[in-house]
DNA sequence: TCGAACCCTCACATCGATGTGAGGGTCAAC
DNA sequence: GTTGACCCTCACATCGATGTGAGGGTTCGA
């Protein structure tokens, strides 16, 4: 499929899929024409992306965690470098520590939510 | 405290402590000669504000939210208007999308590490 | 063959979160 | 009463993610 497809599939501007492929985080064939070209997977890839991109990873950080993400990852096992991995790591306990604070707040705003209701609900009755 | 100490105690530049105080984030008292004065509680405060800041969420999105997660919160049950508790069931939702992508690429994560360390242990035995 | 709907590459603009520093007050200790 | 370590308010700079559009090629159907 060719930009504008993977841009509605996605709800994603074309300018950021540009962008995305600029920052090295996707890389798309081209056709003769020099139009570039994708298959099914970059779909999920880049849905993957602006997940990471929305709960605060920079792109310099996803570049660097996208491979080890893929599936058939047994092909990657040899580039994993004592600092790559040290990298990871660390990244893996940042990301521990945004879900923590997430779910704590996301918690106590069902906490709110629930207390809300009720007293709507008794107030109503 | 000043602003110096909250800065230390927080790990946040003051420029930040400003920012966030102009954003409406927290409200300082001030000390008859102008300085910002700040009670223990800032502490954890601005501490959840980082923590969210660094999971993606905007400060507009984070003054919203905020005046929910206050323990003592029975006091704003009035305040919460229809149009408030779409935002906050909505603001939840995004929550729990990030949380999910976060848990999802971490489990990731942690399964490459996990069989990187298992195929250099079996390689280096 | 013309126009619509794609695509390309720049390049400049915006926006939110930060960095940095100038210019200037406060206050405690020496 | 001067110095050093605080604090203040601007205000401009930077950086990453994004918006917008100019200028121009490709493809395809009317």
């Amino acid at each position: 499929m060719r930009i504008g497809e993977l841009s509605e599939r996605t709800n994603t501007p074309r300018r950021l899929l540009r962008y995305y492929e600029e920052q090295g985080l996707i890389a798309a064939d081209r056709s003769p024409n020099g139009y570039r070209e994708y298959d099914e997977r970059f779909v999920d890839r880049v849905m993957q992306i602006r997940g990471l991109l929305d709960a605060g990873l920079p792109t310099r950080i996803i570049k660097q965690i996208l491979p080890c993400l893929d599936k058939p990852r047994v092909i990657h096992f040899p580039d994993a470098t004592p600092e790559m991995l040290a990298t990871l790591r660390h990244e893996r306990d940042r990301m521990n520590a945004r879900i923590e604070c997430l779910i704590r707040n996301r918690d106590a705003m069902e906490e709110y939510l629930d207390a809300v209701s009720g007293t709507l609900r008794r107030h109503s009755v």
